[in-house]
Order: structure tokens, then C-alpha cells, then sequence
DNA sequence: AAACGTTAGTTTTAATTGAACTAATATAAA
DNA sequence: TTTATATTAGTTCAATTAAAACTAACGTTT
């Protein structure tokens, strides 16, 4: 049956995504981090001006928390602490370049797949194998 | 420049397999456990005759920590404890069907996007998707 | 007696919290 | 303008809680 070739095409192609995926998280050092750490990587990725109070409010937890957790975080060189110009209460919390790289980091392997694909197909099986998964 | 557009094709494949893997998982109810209990799913899955002493062994515990263990597992229906036949002191641990499922999620993932795939494709697109995969 | 797993109780560790604290700011009366 | 008062942001610290793993003792089967 047709399938079993279809199937592995698709597991091949996971695979390499996996393989990206593995290689950058490693060169990222990323296996110190826990998997909650990463989801927190993730939220300060996305929110603007994240401060302790609004990270307490989003994760549901108390200051005294996000002080530990953010804390932690520090130490693991992936989130800084920015204090604001025009209120010196106020600290945002900001990724460090090893922090977004880590939560981009499906971003990135994307972009390696990219790049492995740019140098092995050439240009008529790019537009063909764009033109295909258009349709799925 | 046509990275661009390679990486919109990239993103949507992934997607489509994110989106499988979400769809089956919800329907598991695999939101209910713990990462750790994932991966002990998974080391039952691949492990023949897996006995507690065996688990113990494995996962570097002792034998009550083993126990605790497998009894929340089965508490959440995803593993069940079999008497072996011939010597009654000794218990198997079996998936269930929900845990094997949950343990195999990836494949089950893998195995709907090729239903899509092979239910938009025609043939002769079909050869060509593997053709440029495997170039990969 | 030895092997397999369970039970009971303890230890350890990490996460979370409440309460008190410092520092900075806002408000408003003198 | 200055000064007193209250509020807000985040920290520190001691205490609690909860989860995970352990030891020791036990029942059952070989």
C-alpha cells in the first residue's frame, strides 16, 4: 500500500525537524532548563513590559513566587531584570539572548530545515514541493 | 527572496502535525498526566514482561517508590498490573489502551497526517512528495 | 529460606505562602 | 515648595505544604 511509503516520507521529515531541534536545544544548553522553566520563557517572550505583579497575576502565584522564579531564571542566565526609567519601583523582566533564542527555539530549527532544504533541492523542486503541501 | 516561501510551506507541515497531535491528545485526555508519567508510559511501552523489580531497576528507585508509582498510573487508567501465570509472586505492568495510545502518540500523529496527505494528493503528487523527501 | 511486591511511617526536597520590610512614588495639606 | 501620609512594587524570611523517595517490617508465593 501506497502508506507505508507516505509514512515514512512524513517520518523522515519529523525526524529532521527533531534532529534541528535537538542540535540547537544542546548548543543552547538548554537541557538545565526545566519544562516549566520554558513555559515561562515563553509567556515573557510574548507579553510586553513584563513586570513582577503582571507575571504573579498571569502565572496565578504570589510576588514573593515570581521573585524565586524569576530569580531562578537569572541564574540560569535566560531572563534580566530592566529597571523602568521613570519609576525605579518598577522592574521589567526581559530575555536575555540565550532566553529567546530558547523559547524561539522552534523558530529556529524551522529555519534550519529551511536552510537544509535550500542547499539540497534545487529550484524546480522547491516551487514543486511548496505547490504541494499549499494543497494539504 | 524563496526562503520565504519555503518556510511558509515548512510552518504549515509542522502545523498540520502540531494540530494532529493536539486533536489525538485531547481526545486521550492526555492533559491529565505528568510529563514524568509520560516517559514512564513510554519506557513500559518498549520494555518486554516490565515487573515492578525490573521498573525499579530502570528508573533507579526502589521497589515501595515503584509501587506508588504504577498505582497512579493505574489510577489514571493507563496501566494495569497482570499476575504472571506460573509464579503469582510476580506482577506484570501492562499499558492499557488508553496508555498505549498516549504512549505511541507521536505514531498515531504520524499516521493521521499521512491519511491527509493521501486523502488530498492524487498519485502522482503523492510520488512526487516522497521523491523530494527522500532527497532530504 | 528466598523472592516479589505492599504497607506504614519517615526523610528530603522543592514550591508556595503570609507577614514584615525597603524603596520609590503619589497625594495633598501646611 | 516642603513635608507628612498613604500607596505601590518588589524583596526577604520563616513557616507550611506537597510530592517523591526512602527504610523497615510484613504478607504471599515459591
Amino acid at each position: 500500500m501506497k502508506k507505508k511509503l507516505i509514512y515514512e516520507a512524513v517520518k523522515k521529515f519529523n525526524s529532521l525537524g527533531h534532529e534541528c531541534n535537538l542540535e540547537i536545544s544542546d548548543k543552547l544548553g538548554m537541557s538545565e532548563l526545566q519544562v516549566n522553566q520554558l513555559h515561562y520563557l515563553k509567556i515573557i517572550d510574548r507579553t510586553d513590559d513584563m513586570t513582577f505583579g503582571k507575571f504573579a497575576e498571569i502565572l496565578k502565584v504570589t510576588k514573593p513566587s515570581v521573585t524565586e522564579i524569576v530569580n531562578k531564571l537569572i541564574k540560569l542566565n535566560v531572563v534580566k531584570k530592566k529597571q523602568c526609567t521613570w519609576d525605579k519601583r518598577i522592574f521589567y523582566i526581559k530575555l536575555t539572548e540565550k532566553g529567546r533564542n530558547i523559547a524561539r527555539l522552534p523558530f529556529l530549527a524551522e529555519q534550519k530545515v529551511v536552510d537544509i532544504i535550500a542547499g539540497v533541492l534545487d529550484d524546480e523542486e522547491i516551487d514543486t514541493f511548496i505547490k504541494i503541501i499549499k494543497k494539504l
